[in-house]
DNA sequence: TACGCCATGTAACGGGTTACATGATTCA
DNA sequence: TGAATCATGTAACCCGTTACATGGCGTA
């Protein structure tokens, strides 16, 4: 996956390994992650395919930069993974869901506060998704010369995040409903 | 993380990797599905560390079943975890998102074909986790005999689902507009 | 003085996926 | 007759994570 990600980077602009993770991290991070280490071995993957090659730039006082660029066989690559037709869902992996599931022993106070802790930190990512990332993309749309249709697309991504975000404050805020209903009931007064 | 969640089903009830199998299916699957294979080397790990014990039980006319519980030590690991505070979000990897991301150069038409097609699928998700996955969990409850704040919790993990699916189909529908919306616009009439 | 940025990687580990292998029973 | 169910596993692979290693420059 990073693979065709590094890829879709480099088809727009050359740039190092370093660069990669900077453009990452302004744009597709709350949908996929990459460590600099991951992308320097998979730099190494795609030169060994033939899909991209590098050219190492000396640099005085700092380390020399090695900076990649797609070749026609990587754009080929990437056009084919583009144009794949998505039939199946991806499974979405939730762990801290198959922690609640599990969690009938534990004391309901401790499953709210829990629930709490969650909150903030998905209301942060809403936040962000919807303050912050807009700045973002506007440079990265302003760096890269594109296409009409990229700022709509880039923010859509955005819409998916800050809406996924969004549906779980609903959801936390209707089970500490539920469970302080319960508790409730379980004893009244 | 599947190590904990078969430790889980384990305090439950001894049983073996196929009906651990099966016991995902009808819970977690659509938010941690496992195949046997990890399922049977997970056990053997978990073995190896002692947190569960595995006892032969002869069957004439199929293989022998392996019957497998969870032991004092396999449930003070397993407190241990649930007893743990998640402070972080796990990022959430969205293949399809991060393919869209770079659909700039695709077709519109050939982005709402793709749209569609995920629409339907994520409807029969929610309609899964809305119609069907009740009756599961009801089934799993009553041969589970339970802690009273299981079926609430069960169902708050099922309503996650439910919600993240109906968020999914929201999005779409938002997307296709705006698509056919700047479609539109690029060449009015 | 200390931290963050720039810039490169290697190595080991962990865990999820896919493929392979076997075989009787039951039900449509 | 053929497909689904019960029931066990092994081996290889892929790829994401974590730890380790290095080091100058600019800024607070």
């Amino acid at each position: 996956m990073l693979k065709f990600a590094l890829l879709g980077f480099l088809l727009r602009q050359s740039m190092t390994g370093y660069d990669l993770a900077a453009a990452i991290r302004s744009s597709i991070n709350f949908v996929w992650p990459a460590q600099l280490s991951q992308i320097y071995r998979t730099l190494g993957q795609l030169e060994n395919d033939g899909l991209v090659v590098s050219e190492v730039v000396p640099q005085q006082g700092r380390p020399d930069r090695r900076v990649y660029s797609a070749t026609d066989a990587g754009r080929q690559a990437f056009d084919g993974w583009l144009g794949e037709l998505v039939t199946e869902l991806d499974p979405v992996r939730t762990p801290f869901l198959v922690r609640f599931f599990f969690s009938g022993t534990r004391a309901p106070e401790e499953m709210v506060t829990q629930l709490r802790v969650l909150r903030d930190l998905h209301l942060r990512q809403r936040d962000q998704l919807a303050h912050e990332l807009p700045g973002y993309i506007a440079e990265f749309a302003a760096a890269n010369t594109t296409d009409d249709r990229d700022p709509l697309i880039w923010d859509a991504v955005r819409r998916a995040g800050e809406m996924h975000a969004q549906t779980w404050l609903d959801w936390i805020d209707e089970t500490i409903a539920r469970l302080e209903d319960a508790a409730g009931k379980a004893q009244p007064r």
